[in-house]
DNA sequence: TTACGATATGGAGACATTCTCCACTTAGCA
DNA sequence: TGCTAAGTGGAGAATGTCTCCATATCGTAA
């Protein structure tokens, strides 16, 4: 949770700062200002972007306890469901996560490359179930985690306008899952 | 090609600033500035933002004529093609469209929706495609033209990056075509 | 040809946002 | 208690968007 190696009065602003970005982020998306951020958080411009280089890198860390969930959750459900409903269901929560705030999925692709530790659990179940799938027959060979990403991507962006995102994003991971093609 | 009810001087100054944009979009990506795009015009900021009111506008008129030409080759397919090929066709073209400039896909969505003729032609050959791929029963009924959108933005934001855009189109065309199950 | 209204123009400048820099402050240790 | 490494705020430079309007030019009707 803390980042190490941080002064305690460090950490505290960086606390603060991650509950006003969370806050303005469900509020008015993404692409809020910076400044604004730094602002609400009570704290200078400089801070903010010592501590968080980028937007990206700021995105990256206030997702950090919802893509935590998601990847803990997989796991969980991994006894009592076939490779092929685990993954499928990975795709939803990862989905609806990535979508929580307005245009966070059109930069998802960079936003999962931080090195931040939901983004490296995501990753690392990501990988998993694609394995645990392919051994199991059910995945094509074929399909990387990039894949993953992009797929993702593409109905969380689709996703975002709607007012009811959960039967949706069931319904177009379905899509992309079993395929466009009648059978 | 030129827009109809313009002063001959304004329509000499909008083939400019077409001319500039596409030169600029294609070096530097679709968000260079637009007071750049102006200048290498030799116009005003206020002569491109009264043709353009926004950069997707101006987007959607550099595309036209590369939209028009997916449209065209689509409809060329028609004959000698089955109905599922010709879309899976279709889409890796328009993906490929999607990313002659960088960035250009993200805002795809919105660049799609202006009236110009580019636009309006292959919206109408993506659904006249889906329609006919629906009837002959290689495509599931739910998937819509907006799915279509959807997908290649997705498809196009991944392959920005790429050196070899071109196989990876096809590959992710034909995992979200055609599932990512292993059949 | 002229003259006149409709059209079109440029670019200064108001405003917003990103991001840096550094004089100053503070925490934490010896 | 005092020292130093760590941290801070916020002014302001750099960049970009977009508007406004005094001025210029086009095209036409007389």
């Amino acid at each position: 949770m803390g980042e190490a190696g941080l002064r305690a009065d460090a950490e505290r602003n960086r606390q603060r700062i991650l509950a006003a970005a969370e806050e303005l982020f469900l509020e008015r998306g993404a692409s809020v200002s910076l400044d604004e951020v730094a602002k609400r958080a009570k704290v200078g411009a400089g801070t903010l972007y010592r501590r968080f280089p980028t937007r990206e890198a700021l995105l990256a860390a206030t997702s950090n306890e919802r893509f935590m969930s998601v990847a803990e959750a997989s796991r969980g459900r991994d006894a009592d469901h076939e490779p092929d409903d685990a993954l499928r269901r990975f795709l939803e929560a990862f989905a609806l996560n990535a979508s929580v705030y307005r245009s966070l999925a059109a930069s998802l692709g960079t936003v999962i490359q931080h090195r931040t530790p939901g983004c490296n659990a995501i990753t690392e179940e990501g990988h998993r179930l694609l394995r645990r799938a392919k051994e199991a027959g059910v995945l094509r060979q074929d399909a990387s985690f990039d894949d993953i990403v992009c797929v993702v991507s593409a109905i969380s962006i689709a996703v975002e306008k709607e007012s009811a995102p959960v039967p949706r994003v069931a319904h177009l991971v379905d899509l992309l899952f079993n395929g466009m093609r009648e059978r």
